[in-house]
DNA sequence: CTTCTTATTGAAAATGGTTTCCATTATCAA
DNA sequence: TTGATAATGGAAACCATTTTCAATAAGAAG
């Protein structure tokens, strides 16, 4: 196959050294786990399913590499309250866009897809006149409820 | 003058008493500082403010009394990505509604009430269709742009 | 006002997610 | 192939937050 020079994964290793990055073994495992789910994980957790397919890749780089991802836009991360941070992939071709439901006393998270068109219609002024006015360039956004789920606001 | 019987603050006292909780003088002494400012602060800053009032208050306490103010819905814990949460009263009278945009890259946080009429508009609905259909008492919300600042996108 | 139950507190120690250090390795432009 | 240096992993450090526990104080009852 003449006049073909190595035409791999036309992924992330782009994106990668787009912004200035090398393309590694591990960036690209944790990549693999990030566009393989449509949950939010933690950085164990990603630790751990990469740990099968790459048992090299230490706990270190998947921090690292999620700071990096984050920074970059391609992902975003979480603080449900309940002390570790999870990570979704902002483009994923499964993820919906979605938000969360979090329940102020027993840290229940649920997830909705709601309301969405509502909300990118508000989500579009808002961005485009706030990264005019701030000379902000805006990459994601986060929409969390807090309150009490049906369980907890029963009990007590 | 007869009749009076000690009319203290109408404060904050019923609503800790109504959710079966005590009113006690660090309790009031971190209301006091949560009321007393229209900014997010960390706990390490509300301990150093009450400290000044009350220096016999410890920062556990401090802890203890936000984790359960966010359980009442009288607060909303923020996180900016930084390492530390913050606090935030909801229904300050200084408090005007507001959101932040965080920039990824520096964690520069900018404050913002643009916007709020738009937004008003499409949390009330949704708050209303999704605690209906949820089941869920909603008491709050956050909402968060992530990016990059006039600052750091200009760079490399 | 005194008593009693028990929620609340403070100090110190423990926890545990995340970061830092640093010597080694791997990427990729030349 | 080579070389400059970005990236890595493991261990140690960090540090905000939580837990433990004996002492204290709120508030209902008498």
């Amino acid at each position: 196959m003449p006049g073909r020079r190595r035409m791999m994964s036309p992924g992330w290793g782009g994106k990668f050294r787009g912004c200035g990055y090398r393309m590694t073994v591990p960036r690209q495992a944790i990549m693999d786990v990030l566009s393989g789910t449509d949950k939010h994980l933690s950085a164990e957790d990603i630790y751990m399913k990469v740990h099968k397919m790459s048992p090299d890749v230490g706990l270190t780089t998947v921090y690292r590499t999620l700071e990096l991802l984050t920074q970059m836009g391609l992902v975003v991360k979480f603080d449900f309250g309940d002390g570790r941070a999870r990570y979704e992939l902002t483009e994923g071709p499964k993820s919906e866009h979605h938000h969360h439901l979090i329940c102020a006393s027993c840290k229940r998270i649920i997830e909705y897809t709601d309301f969405i068109d509502e909300e990118m219609e508000f989500l579009k002024r808002a961005e485009k006149g706030l990264s005019k006015k701030y000379n902000f360039d805006i990459k994601n956004h986060i929409i969390q409820f807090y309150g009490l789920c049906d369980k907890c606001k029963n009990k007590k």
